[in-house]
DNA sequence: CCATTTTACATACAGTCTGTATGTTTTTGT
DNA sequence: ACAAAAACATACAGACTGTATGTAAAATGG
């Protein structure tokens, strides 16, 4: 059983993204080892240091298919478009059941801006779910103007805190209904 | 030149944390060696062991100085009290002021959730800052029942967020602007 | 299809860090 | 002044990081 070189480097690079990703969830970046990481992976520390720069690199890797998965999750969620009211409604909702993936809002809202830096992680994140928001913002409220890029960054945040303080047990709902309401107040405020 | 056993103590732990503060402002929790907080305060890792159970009790120290000290900034600044808006207004603007300081959003926004846990930092935050938040919105917003709690939270995080920005260069006024934009439409919204 | 190079690892090693155990000096209580 | 305790400093064991080097398998070229 001969594998190609493709194929080895793929298997080992995903082997040790998914073991990292468990122990970087379990215990957080500073108190996460590498050899307990290639031992999950069933590799040894050579193959890390060969396919990665350092444990940061590793770490950064883990972070990229995260946002990843999200970006994907909240795109095959946007389909109706009923409105754009119902857009960001339906874009919140998607949002929330992407990052209730266990381990998520750890990994891409607690860790990585502390390990890669806020502004490598606003980045990451700028690129993903920001982008659409700011889409979904403009529609909304085209009386926005120059509010729109801070109004952007805030809900952004505002979302972040909602889907930890949903991973961390509270209502969906209550969640959701807040958001509504900001955005409805901002829609009312706007408008006049 | 003989100190008393309190004044050592005191001024042993202080010249840790000022250096621990100082050094994980700069490489971030995680990059930040004990050996290089010692020699920076000018003492031994002896001493460092002795007044902390490890790092991380000290970065914990760390923690709490900043979170006391922008909730004593916080508090020395809400003095006239016109009016529920204003209030919230004054409050905000003496937030980001409290936190401009050098360093201060890295340590409490960045680092810390992801070295104490989500959980904790937030815990220290609800003490200080969002207690007074929590106040402010429920004078301003008597309508928001059963909304409060998610609503202080959300807009919390958007605080912060605006704080990460204006450190990061962001004009301090577009953020005080769209938190305006945000609590004023709130208001407009609940009052129907 | 064989020789050579390159790739993908595994092993070995040097330096550093963490936390602890132990020793020493200074203060405190009597 | 003496015993006890506190505040350190020193020494050490174990673990970890990143690198250097060695090896086997796959790609490459003639």
């Amino acid at each position: 059983m001969s594998r190609s070189n493709r194929e080895r480097t793929e298997q080992t690079r995903q082997a040790l993204i998914d073991a990292g990703r468990c122990i970087f969830v379990e215990k957080g970046y500073a108190e996460t080892a590498t050899p307990e990481i290639v031992a999950a992976a069933g590799v040894t520390r050579g193959a890390l240091y060969h396919h990665f720069e350092d444990k940061k690199a590793l770490f950064q890797a883990v972070i990229a298919c995260e946002a990843q998965a999200v970006a994907k999750a909240i795109e095959a969620a946007s389909a109706p478009e009923q409105g754009t009211r119902a857009a960001l409604i339906a874009g919140a909702s998607a949002y929330f059941a992407a990052m209730a993936q266990p381990g998520r809002t750890r990994l891409l809202l607690m860790e990585a801006p502390a390990v890669l830096g806020s502004p490598a992680a606003a980045a990451l994140d700028a690129e993903n779910a920001e982008a659409s928001l700011r889409e979904g913002l403009a529609a909304f409220l085209p009386e926005a103007g120059a509010l729109l890029d801070p109004l952007t960054s805030l809900l952004s945040a505002a979302f972040d805190r909602a889907a930890i303080a949903i991973e961390a047990g509270g209502d969906r709902r209550d969640y959701e209904r807040a958001i509504a309401a900001l955005l409805d107040g901002l829609a009312d405020h706007l408008r006049r």
